[in-house]
DNA sequence: GCCAACGTTGGC
DNA sequence: GCCAACGTTGGC
């Protein structure tokens, strides 16, 4: 199983509005960045991802699961863009800010530190089971 | 709201 | 294939 990123701003589409498409979950659609496409590519069923609160927020606040494999990007007819599905599988028991994830020596070399503009990103084990340490969550 | 970092586009 | 111009993202 691999670990992942998702970023997406709370003012468009936030936690609340993943959990509310219940267990069926929804398209990550609308991302037209090839790193981020790509990562998707790379995305099996079970795989598990962080979901994070951008511009307002700026932190974890939760996890995902991926269901499906990357297929077309309902949301336009351009055929250079597809991506997953995700559910929510549980929220944090604490968000953890991005201010907490820059001062962590163990996390320094998360992308969302390295390349904060990336929206898909992957996570490392190491880095996984830190933050949902700081998140008061099982990993 | 500003601006740095990064990606993409298009002229040559 | 290079690179300048432009657009977008996201932290601050």
């Amino acid at each position: 199983m691999a670990y992942w990123l998702f970023k997406s701003e709370p003012d468009v589409f936030g936690w609340d509005e993943q959990v509310a498409l219940g267990e069926a979950g929804g398209e990550w659609h609308g991302v037209r960045n090839y790193q981020a496409r790509n990562n998707m590519r790379l995305m099996r069923p079970g795989d598990r991802g962080f979901f994070y609160h951008s511009q307002k927020g700026r932190e974890v606040v939760g996890i995902v699961e991926v269901i499906g494999t990357c297929h077309p990007d309902s949301t336009t007819d351009d055929p250079r863009w597809d991506c997953v599905d995700v559910r929510a599988l549980r929220p944090f028991a604490r968000p953890v800010t991005l201010e907490e994830i820059r001062a962590d020596p163990a996390l320094a070399d998360m992308v969302l530190v390295r390349n904060s503009r990336l929206s898909v990103q992957p996570v490392t084990e190491d880095q996984w089971r830190r933050i949902c340490e700081l998140g008061g969550t099982e990993p």
